[in-house]
DNA sequence: GTGAACTGTCATCTTATTGTCATAATTCCA
DNA sequence: TGGAATTATGACAATAAGATGACAGTTCAC
């Protein structure tokens, strides 16, 4: 009821096998885990999602009514993420819930990216051209980021908003064009002139490139 | 009570299955071991604690009675990060200790820190505009810090919540836009208005930075 | 116990960004 | 040289995201 009132969705199980199928198939972002489940302790289950590749970065919470201390350590050695001991606040289920998502989530990448004067910082999430900070939206950086890290080569509209929108996203494919024109508006703004690097190919898409 | 002179705070725990959580919610600066533990060898936790990336950063002295080679090899190798054997003179605990804090926490902790009129001094916790003071509440001021000590990149909220509340906390993270405009008005409040170096990035979250 | 300071949350107001369209400009080729 | 096809551009309304003010619960010092 907690995770439901908090606009989390789930899938629940009765017992380990089940349990271990729908991590499988499923992919979930966290599991809650029960230390007693029917059919074996969770630390069984626990021990396999560590044990596996595929499965071994999902946070998992152990939810346990016990507190002996052999049962502890050997959630802990086997790598539990957290540990909820019953009876327990949906508060505190849910802080420590989004405590664990927010960690998994993307590494931080830093990386810069540069072409002769233009330059962008990812970290920053920010463009400058000769050192003067770019005026770009969200989806300009995108774009631009994009296009700078795959250099020389055209994509067609449909390619770039797969890479750039997002798959499952509609969206005209002439949205494209509105946005190359902004992104060489920007790139043209203040003093020196990079609106050359994104080059139109006809009949085909777009391309950015220093040559030309 | 060593501890306690030198004026540390400190939390204590009976097994380890307390102090894993205490550290998970806590986020101590430093953290001293026994080897030997109720329920388990304190070893146990040390891996734990440095297989996770959110506290594997967190120096960890070993205390132990033993000497012997093997275990004091079998803890560095885990990655203990000083040694302690017992009996030991408080004044040496204290000066490891320190030596470790200062080692850690080279850039963050470097107590003053300063761009253009805007310092703040960390150990007096307060913020000053060219020498007049600010009003910042508590939170205002390690978001602020934590800004100055990571200038020229982007920060999501769950990243800020993460650094600067800490993690398993349950905040919305609408909760940060409040506070930066707290911060903000605060930077704007006697004379020179600095509000401009708290950034707002459109989808990401926010940023610090000199430029623009 | 009282009051001030500080926080977190909500509802509402503003603004930046976006996608789309209509129209102008260009390119290409018969 | 037309005109068909393709791209560029400006305008605009819808939307999403952030800013802001108010408020109530807590904490803390006195």
């Amino acid at each position: 009821m907690a995770l439901e009132l908090s606009g989390y969705e789930y899938l629940e199980s009765e017992n380990i096998f089940d349990a271990h199928r729908i991590v499988l198939d499923s992919g979930p972002d966290i599991v809650l885990l029960d230390w007693m489940l029917p059919g074996g302790s969770g630390i069984e289950l626990l021990r396999r999602l560590k044990q596996s590749e595929v499965t071994q970065n999902i946070p998992v919470v152990m939810l346990t009514a016990k507190t002996t201390q052999d049962n502890i350590i050997q959630g802990l050695d086997v790598g539990a993420d957290d540990y909820i001991t019953k009876p327990f606040a949906p508060r505190e289920l849910i802080a420590r819930i989004k405590a664990l998502l927010r960690r998994s989530q993307p590494s931080e990448e830093s990386s810069l990216v540069e072409v002769k004067g233009l330059k962008i910082d990812v970290a920053a999430r920010r463009g400058f051209i000769d050192q003067r900070p770019l005026d770009l939206g969200p989806t300009e950086f995108k774009l631009l980021h994009f296009f700078m890290s795959h250099p020389d080569r055209a994509y067609t509209r449909s390619q770039l908003l797969d890479h750039v929108w997002g798959t499952n996203v509609y969206v005209e494919e002439r949205t494209v064009d509105v946005h190359i024109r902004r992104l060489r508006k920007a790139l043209q703004s203040s003093g020196a002139d990079y609106s050359y690097l994104i080059q139109t190919v006809r009949g085909t898409g777009y391309r950015f490139s220093e040559q030309e």
